[in-house]
DNA sequence: GATCCATGCGCAACTAGTTGCGTATGCATC
DNA sequence: GATGCATACGCAACTAGTTGCGCATGGATC
């Protein structure tokens, strides 16, 4: 239920409808958790029921009316707590991994092909996060305290994406080598 | 889908039962792809429906029987059939991620405790590898040719603990100065 | 004026995955 | 001789998440 969490994050950041949390986890919140628009209003509606958020109707002309969400108490406290619950193993799956695997029983230049896709991927991923870093923490030794969480998560994005960068080009040199010549690579990308 | 996948590759380099492979996938192929065995036996019996395996009781002494299950012809097509399909973005799910953002509402001791395991988890995850690729691979340079796959896919995991491992220091650095002295880490390992 | 896109909510049906339990054997340990 | 562990399979009930659709408005584009 950690989805749960990741939308009290969120509204306890700032109050929110269901349809600007699904565009926040399809930007800075979802760097590290994905969710579809139907399952946030799912869990929202649950949440609710549950009295860890309420609602409120708001009228908009131009636009359909919305539901603003906001934290109550309850769900200060719940977001408290689980900061206090221990963090399980990380669980990773990774397709391309899989598909890596499966290269002796499969097809070698496709599983090139989505390392490649992978490849740039990562690098405009990377390219997104150095700007917000830029935009919003201009200087690594100044950050605010309040700040420092979101800014540590997204130095651990940054990490994640120059990794698997990395790897992408290790996997290119290995199986591939002309492939990482940097113009074959600017022009896939 | 991709757990079928995972096990396709898994019964591609080696036929197993469904316990062996829930195993299987608790070491070498769980590094990548996690599933328990109940998840295992259901999604067997879907793809011996579908075809895709066969099985074969075995009786043992001294031991319940057991059912290996083996590729078919279309098992192996289906499996060279997904390495050339497009593969998505990464879905990462950090519930560290989560509770670093959510420092400013909650207990900033226990999200520290809870960075302080992971490290630790990075670190024996990290022997783990090191110990497998030392041992199946002492030569980079001389890696057989069906074997790169999985040879790469250990190297990612490699890059994968040794950049958590890092993130978790920087973070530790960040909240957490005196925790670094390397007295301390060892201690609470 | 028609089509598309963004805003905004949600249901229904499905697949994937988790949790908890049940069955059975044999060996080792207390 | 009781308890626990490894082997080996699986069902039932649940939660989580995905896919596809429907409804409604207004502005921008063709």
């Amino acid at each position: 239920m950690a989805l749960e969490h990741a939308i009290l994050v969120s509204l306890a950041e700032r109050s929110a409808s269901g349809y600007e949390l699904a565009r926040r986890f399809d930007a800075s919140i979802g760097n590290f958790w994905k969710a579809s628009h139907q399952q946030i209003y799912k869990v929202l509606g649950r949440m609710e029921a549950d009295k860890l958020v309420e609602s409120e109707l708001i009228a908009q002309d131009g636009r359909p009316d919305k539901k603003v969400y906001a934290l109550t108490g309850e769900g200060r406290a719940e977001l408290a707590a689980f900061t206090t619950t221990p963090t399980g193993p990380e669980v990773l799956r990774s397709d391309l991994a899989v598909k890596l695997r499966a290269l002796p029983f499969g097809d070698r230049d496709a599983v090139i092909a989505s390392v490649r896709q992978r490849h740039a991927d990562h690098v405009a991923k990377l390219a997104d996060y150095e700007a917000s870093r830029a935009r919003f923490y201009p200087d690594a030794s100044a950050v605010p305290d309040e700040q420092l969480g979101a800014w540590l998560v997204l130095r651990g994005g940054i990490r994640a994406e120059q990794g698997g960068l990395e790897w992408c080009e290790e996997i290119l040199q290995t199986l591939d080598p002309q492939a990482l010549d940097p113009q074959a690579l600017g022009e896939r990308r």
